[in-house]
DNA sequence: AATGATCGCTCAAACGATTGCTTGAACAAA
DNA sequence: TTTGTTCAAGCAATCGTTTGAGCGATCATT
């Protein structure tokens, strides 16, 4: 026997014809809207609403309070083990509330005024989440003219607000732990252009360095991938006062300087140190990346917990996760060769 | 000076208003509509439509037509890489043909039939991917009570039509690969419960090994996941003929086998040779390893094509994707000891 | 000149909810 | 009995589209 209605696509109207009230009663009772109505009444609504199952149809509430409950993240690449950790926190967080999340991926920064305007003229999102390099005069553009809540995450801007960690206590652990470990010839690996996560580890590295009395710190950019680490790597033992220990921007960085470490046949960690970022999943290098955890989840998350803030009308903010840095000690970092 | 309607917010009625035609003409003109309009008439829409830059509200549209441009991916998690190049994939397909993808995160099984029901009944996305185990009670009575046009990407399901590889194929590759190396004694390590694509490698595994007139395959099975993998090898590594080359159900399963042996003092490839699955990111591991490289991207895609056939109304159908699966070579297959 | 066809557009009803404004009845106060 | 309140619920507009039906005006046909 197949059900009159099929549940689940019940509609108030339905419900309020077999009920014998208008669907107004219906929608106020659901929704605790506060009027009055007879316990009996009520109850004979909740009662129908759960025997066909009853689900809010969202387009059609959506379309009616101007609120979608979506809100979206521009981020480059999803299959980017950094991305995918920030959207995992964010889509936990944006559950808890009942938002549903739209991710677009943008892998190239010239599309990605279209892919604001798709998510936010179009889809109508509440909010949205930024994590690609948004400066484009296009995008700068669309976002003045088109406003919507958003927030930047792991990197600042100067058309919005940001959620990041103290990038500057990332660089200063990782000095801390080669000095610690006996070195005291220091590089540091990070990235081209010059991003501003970069630079406020960069700044944190070099200033427990100078603290330490060390010699000149020696800097090497690349492009943030694994080729860019390679070659990196590859300039930095090249130098005349060659570092015994290196501090790689992050993962991605670090698994190419330790390609370019097997095949120059310089040991890690016997004869150089090697400390990364980001690096959940560095376990599986060879050897194992010792590694400064960043809270990429907690990011999302948060970003997320900003977004509803300010689209309850708070005025944006920055925020900086005060989770100090923790560092996973793997084989990577050892004292220097003597 | 600001401008008078916030562009990208201009409705239909706003173009009809200042062009002086009603709504549904400027609607029919801008949708192509089947509908015979004057040349200037047109032209005047199209000019005022991109003056104001309008944009559909696609709220708007979608209520009134049942559709919601908006398609559906459950899939256990994010971080898994092997789900984010899916869904990678996926996205890419569904940009092309203007879907958005709502992606859920479905950790625990029980809760899939719940995260369906928010998709489909409240979201009333056109289509689902599903990309976990579907097959709890509750959730095939919430497909089967409401149903949306849905297929389930690399696993198969009596509840609905897959797309998949030949794994079978995956299978006999790793034992020809391990054979070609020298290998008499070959291993196994599947995944526990059996998951049809686990069942499948080895079958094609095990074909080969006996149409090579090769004694028993060594058949384990664990958990899919790295304690799953470095258990199941250290009983193979007990077993009375210890196999000197081994195949892994997938990336996972092989990092934990090459965590084993490690542990065990067994060198590999000296020792022991491994063959894993899935393994675009396995060139980190220590040694690298030789893997099998499954189109992960490709299936996603394939899923939104077919999702958006029967959306059209086509029937349902398997697909196996016809790529034959791909070896890469690295470093953890050598002939075996003498 | 009457008829019919075509053109170029308008009308109005949806889609499924939300929400401010009425309203009829019951009841209390005067 | 009249008046004023409160209760319980209904009415109707609205969100921004889409879409079939309708309807004057023009033009060709007989």
């Amino acid at each position: 026997m197949k059900p009159i209605s099929p549940p689940g696509r019940a509609t108030l109207k339905d419900i309020a014809r077999t009920v014998g009230v208008d669907v107004s009663t219906v929608s106020k009772v659901l929704n605790d809207g506060g009027i009055s109505v007879r316990p009996q009444t009520r109850q004979a609504i909740i009662d129908e609403a759960s025997r066909v199952n009853y689900r809010p149809h969202a387009l059609a509430r959506n379309l009616r309070t101007q609120r979608t409950g979506a809100l979206g993240i521009l981020l480059p690449d999803l299959t980017n083990p950094i991305y995918a950790e920030t959207v995992h926190g964010a889509m936990r967080q944006a559950e808890r509330s009942g938002y549903v999340m739209l991710i677009a991926e943008v892998a190239d920064e010239r599309t990605s005024a279209a892919a604001y305007m798709r998510l936010v003229s179009e889809r109508r999102i509440d909010g949205l989440i930024i994590a690609v390099s948004a400066e484009t005069s296009e995008m700068i553009a669309a976002i003045e003219n088109n406003p919507v809540p958003h927030v930047f995450v792991n990197r600042r801007s100067s058309i919005g607000r940001s959620v990041t960690v103290d990038d500057q206590a990332s660089g200063r652990l990782a000095a801390q732990t080669l000095i610690e470990a006996g070195h005291r010839r220091l590089g540091f690996i990070g990235a081209l252009p010059e991003l501003d996560t970069s630079r406020r580890r960069r700044h944190g590295f070099v200033e427990v360095c100078q603290a330490a009395g060390l010699p000149a710190v020696v800097e090497i950019a690349g492009p943030v991938s694994r080729r860019g680490g390679y070659d990196a790597l590859h300039r930095l033992l090249d130098e005349a006062q060659r570092p015994t220990g290196v501090f790689a921007f992050n993962m991605l960085v670090g698994i190419g300087a330790l390609a370019a470490a097997r095949v120059r046949g310089v040991r890690v960690p016997d004869d150089l140190s090697v400390v990364t970022l980001d690096g959940e999943d560095a376990i599986f290098t060879a050897p194992p990346l010792t590694a400064i955890i960043t809270p990429l989840a907690e990011m999302g998350a948060r970003a997320v917990v900003e977004l509803e803030a300010m689209i309850q009308g708070r005025e944006p903010q920055d925020v900086v996760i005060n989770i100090p840095p923790k560092l996973v000690y793997r084989e990577s970092v050892a004292p220097p060769p003597r």
